[in-house]
DNA sequence: ATGTAGCTTGACCGCGGGGTCAAGTTAAAT
DNA sequence: ATTTAACTTGACCCCGCGGTCAAGCTACAT
């Protein structure tokens, strides 16, 4: 590979950070060129597709997000309070960084490394899960589909709220939780007081973004 | 206004409810003037804009639904039952009924009379809640702004997981409700065994409608 | 039967996405 | 310095969306 080639790639792997990071994984191909500064055509020649971009610049990032979430999880005590973590805090980096949400709730059969990495994941989901379970922490009818499915809606709910609700996916998954226990507690619940009118601008950008 | 206007409004009328219920209200214009077997040049003259049509169209039929579902839940006399039964049915007028979806959650700002139909249904939404919270049974910190945004996530989830996971939603719905609710209880959740591959194929199609 | 206002049509525009490739440029080997 | 293979570029293609409008057709009153 020639230098100058090397630099190019290195810069669109900047560009597609920074815009994956920020607007999600869907974002246009041409528009991460533009912002390296190289034609489009360029990006397809070192890259060839989308997802082999995202493979490169996106698993490491995700991977050790993830990771660290589970850990933290597993490290706690009590299996409860580890199961509960890693759900908020798995919902907080969806909010936060819609690259790792799309990897959360997406597929991306021809990203190698980010499916192995995205499996291994989901077994330390698996595991947490399974503690709570059998700590009878967790109602016993809970499955981990139900939990992928939860973070599938809070990516959903948290991307289309991003910028009028910001603290609504923080609520619903506090009432989540409260739900998936089993002996009963209240979590207190985030403050988040909205108008009418932010309720219905909410509304409006939640149909610009459908 | 000539005769065959006039039935060329009726076949748009028609072409344009069927779509927005099959798919929802952004259907493409052009799509709903190719089944009314009419150019959409002919849509747009007589419409002008989506939200005329989608105020001629969709109005009686998403308040007639939603009024009943409010009606139903009032005339429970267990104020939980009521709340409970509201949201429940609500979803699944979502999960059913795409256009009304939109209506829930979404706005319209052209549509007046549906939006005057919205006002008084968030009206009706917000005397069921309050109803809960006199009665003690619903927590109070749960706002009448939760129970919207409630409703926008399970409807983006109910939609990504139509046609590969459709119980979904309704179990994620079970276990808000029973987060929500003040005395413990565990309510049944709908049946929804998934095997990973069902899951892995639903995340591979949320990430096709994302 | 004919005139005309009302209506319909489909070609056309702009936009923005994905994707390709011939022509031109440049790094680097000699 | 020259050559050549590697690389870059941007014009170009496709598609589908929303939207407009001159030209032509048709219902209807006379």
């Amino acid at each position: 590979m020639r230098a100058d080639a090397q630099r190019n790639a290195e810069k669109l792997r900047a560009a597609a950070a920074e815009l994956f990071r920020e607007r999600g994984l869907q974002v246009p191909l041409k528009e991460i060129a533009r912002r390296a500064g190289v034609s489009h055509g360029t990006l397809y020649n070192l890259f060839g597709t989308r997802e082999a971009l995202i493979d490169e610049v996106v698993t490491e990032h995700a991977t050790s997000r993830l990771d660290e979430v589970a850990q933290q999880a597993l490290a706690c005590a009590d299996p409860w309070d580890g199961f509960a973590h890693y759900v908020e805090k798995l919902c907080e980096l969806q909010a936060t960084d819609p690259a790792v949400a799309d990897v959360v709730s997406g597929r991306y059969p021809g990203a190698e490394r980010l499916m192995t990495a995205c499996a291994q994941s989901m077994d330390a989901a698996q595991r947490i899960v399974g503690r709570a379970h059998e700590a009878g922490a967790l109602r016993p009818d809970f499955t981990n589909a139900d939990l992928v499915f939860a973070f599938a809606a809070n990516a959903l709910l948290a991307r289309a709220t991003a910028d009028t609700a910001p603290t609504a996916w923080r609520r619903q998954v506090a009432y989540l939780l409260d739900g998936l226990r089993t002996e009963a507690a209240r979590t207190s619940v985030p403050a988040g007081r909205l108008t009418r009118q932010q309720v219905q601008d909410a509304l409006t950008s939640l149909g610009e973004k459908a």
